[in-house]
DNA sequence: ACGTTTTGTGAAACACGGCTAACTTTTAGA
DNA sequence: TCTAAAAGTTAGCCGTGTTTCACAAAACGT
């Protein structure tokens, strides 16, 4: 099954937050996210059927192929968001924004697209809020 | 109710379909967005409950509201394919991708990046397939 | 070590947006 | 004009991704 937006979102979240503070739990994506634990739960199991993530007794970690997939969707989020903020969009907005546009390209065209603009700012994770 | 990128969709294809062949109908509509008429004869309930469009006999139209949102779906849609294009993403990529994109900014955002951008290649609708 | 709080899960419901199938209504050709 | 094709509607279903609510299990403070 293809990951959905939502779905890249979730691993997205993951490597963050392991970034961030090393043991990722359910709960800790659940406040990120800003939706319910049973989401989280439910779409973890998902996930974890479909071999981006792994579940331990109270950690989620993201496998190579989530890692992978999560790497570009932070990449893709660092990119689309600074690219508004240099355009005068707040902080705030573009980060709201951002998270949507990171979706909707493939990683060519992404690829493409920030060859173009050259931007080769690309942060580590720890950067965001 | 707010609207969602699906009825932004059937607001934009309503407007280039006007533009192109003056009287549209459902099933227009239905064959430019590759759904059934099914699906349209729902959403066209829902817009025109909205006041985004008004149903004749046999036919839709957009009212102002529902123009004004068409006609910043389709600029931005081809901003967004023109970008694309420039990038070096094939036509048929950059349609697709950019109908994804074009439903992610504000019209606030979408302006600033137009203008920190400098593309001021915005065509009228008859432009596109 | 016990009880409370925190965290995770499961069931049932909902909204959305698509589909098919069956039906009605309109249009248009012979 | 009458019938067949085209267009539109309605009802019911499905998949996705949420939610709430109730419960289970783990962690932690004293």
């Amino acid at each position: 099954m293809a990951l959905r937006e939502s779905g890249e979102d979730y691993l997205e979240s993951i490597y963050v937050l392991s970034e961030r503070q090393g043991i990722v739990r359910s709960i800790d994506v659940a406040e990120y996210l800003g939706v319910t634990k049973a989401s989280v739960s439910k779409a973890m199991a998902t996930l974890e059927n479909s071999g981006y993530v792994e579940m331990g007794k109270r950690d989620v970690h993201l496998t190579e192929r989530g890692l992978e997939v999560a790497r570009q969707m932070w990449k893709r989020h660092c990119f689309f968001v600074g690219l508004l903020e240099d355009a005068g969009v707040s902080a705030e907005v573009a980060s709201q924004e951002g998270c949507h546009m990171e979706h909707c390209l493939s990683e060519a065209s992404f690829e493409k697209l920030r060859a173009m603009l050259g931007r080769e700012d690309v942060a580590g994770p720890t950067t965001e809020a």
